[in-house]
RNA sequence: GUGGGCGUAGCUCAGUUGGUUAGAGCGCCAGGUUGUGGCCCUGGAGGUCGUGGGUUCGAUUCCCAUCGCUCACCCCA
């Protein structure tokens, strides 16, 4: 084997793809029950439309875009996240004349040039929502049981909710400075990367996992005291319908979103089933993004969730695609004489809405009888030269072993009739 | 970018005080009387022992390098 998958790539196999698949359907039907519609956006952007969308000083867009070119001398950059495609995409087509607000959903690939490791990956998935267009802290809120019901959907329990307000550029910068008067006397003490976010973001030095960061963070103020009004109430609001909802949830002080265009709520739901990338879905408001991105000033709120995440907590925790991919029917033919006929009525009982197999390797009839049992196939269509001699097949229930003659006229009616239903065990 | 762990059949792994044809289980293929699955039995296919170099009469086993995988840090989904 010489060529592989490149670094951070995975591929998903038959055996596991049936999870895979599960999950974008749950998830379709969850977003379409809130009024989501689908949208699809490019996996690839000018570059500029990132930088200018996500801060060209995080390190998402700073260290781990793949960007290129290609012939001419414009600058593309496979999607490091998908909010912004989606609001570029609503800028372009108008969505603003729609009626307000604009739910979206979305599903694909995002790449980030980072270090691989348990649940990060280079090409990853994720599915996110959008609402573009209103600054009621109901679609906040919806955001967060919205991803819930999907996590729960699929049958995942553990979480812990947590939740923050980071303010607006209203109350940020006092309390920016709030935290940087708390800081300061102590900034020698804090790691070289602290003291660079010391002057362009203060805000991370709060969630810094070093000891000494930590306990410099430890007793700093905190963003929600420093709320203006409209902020203040409006996280009041969300925290009120959570409490409505009975969902459980932590203030999280510590919690500050990677993205420069967060502003009001930030919340990540977390998977205690998890190691070190517990986070499942994340996501906040984003107040000044459309604007920013050449729009009407425009409020939004939106999450994204990681597909690759969810799919192995889904598997540590044992649970499957409720989709069988077992056959109804397995059609074995003995002899050239009756390969014909084999596949004719293979061929109807496909068309008559049944799942079914055949051998393709001129096997034994030990052998198919054996790739029939692999295959989970409900019934054996057994087709003989006796069998065609007579026009008839035997008919032989999996099951029970049961086998009886059926004559070849008959055979698609009452296999279609039988395998609709499940067999009786 | 930083640090730890690991690289032997498709998969999970044995195997060295360096020595003849490198093993097991599972999986795959074929048989076990004439056309019948799940259990069992037998046989078969399949490996540049990650790669390159070095030490040695001889290296999967020792040394060096290199690549890859993996977990963690940073950051995030």
């Amino acid at each position: 084997m010489k060529i592989k998958a490149p670094r951070g790539t995975i591929d998903f196999l038959p055996g596991r793809i049936e999870l895979w698949q599960y999950i974008q359907e749950v998830s379709r039907e969850v977003f379409s029950r809130y009024g989501y519609a689908e949208i699809n956006t490019p996996i690839f952007e000018y570059t500029e439309l990132f930088l200018r969308g996500i801060g060209d000083t995080t390190d998402v867009v700073s260290k781990q875009m793949y960007t290129f070119t290609v012939k001419d001398d414009k600058s593309y950059t496979l999607r490091p996240e998908g909010t912004a495609s989606v609001v570029r995409s609503y800028l372009e087509h108008g969505l603003g004349a729609a009626p307000q607000p604009v739910k979206l959903f979305y599903i694909g690939p995002i790449f980030r040039h980072e270090r691989p490791q348990k649940g990060r990956y280079r090409q990853f998935h994720q599915l996110g929502a959008e609402a573009i267009g209103s600054q009621d802290p109901a679609l906040d809120a919806e955001m967060i049981v919205m991803s819930m019901e999907i996590l729960q959907k699929l049958g995942l329990g553990n979480f812990l909710v947590n939740i923050n307000s980071i303010g607006c550029p209203v109350c940020r910068p006092t309390y920016r400075q709030a935290l940087r008067d708390h800081i300061s006397p102590s900034l020698a003490k804090v790691c070289p990367t602290c003291q660079e976010r010391f002057e362009k973001n203060p805000l991370r030095i709060l969630d810094c996992k070093i000891a000494a960061c930590k306990e410099v963070a430890d007793g700093a103020p905190k963003s929600i005291d420093y709320l203006c009004p409209e902020c203040q109430t409006h996280y009041a609001q969300v925290c009120e319908y959570l409490d409505a909802f009975k969902i459980t949830y932590r203030q999280n002080d510590l919690l500050v979103r990677g993205l420069d265009y967060y502003t009001k709520t930030v919340y990540e739901v977390e998977s205690l089933d998890l190691g070190a990338q517990s986070a499942l879905s994340g996501g906040g408001r984003y107040d000044g993004l459309v604007a920013e991105l050449g729009g009407p000033a425009t409020p939004a709120v939106g999450f994204a969730s990681g597909m690759e995440r969810i799919l192995l907590v889904l598997e540590e925790q044992g649970i499957k695609s409720p989709h069988s991919t077992a056959v109804d029917v397995f059609v074995i033919s003995l002899g050239d004489a009756v390969r014909t006929q084999a596949l004719v009525i293979t061929q109807q009982l496909r068309q008559a809405g049944l799942k079914v197999e055949t051998d393709y390797l001129g096997r034994s009839m030990k052998s198919q009888m054996k790739q029939a049992d692999r295959l989970g196939a409900k019934y054996v269509l057994i087709l003989g030269e006796d069998e065609l001699a007579k026009g008839v097949v035997q008919v032989r229930d999996m099951q029970d072993s049961a086998q009886t003659e059926v004559p070849l006229s008959q055979v698609v009616d009452r296999l279609s009739q039988n395998a609709q239903q499940p067999a009786k065990a």
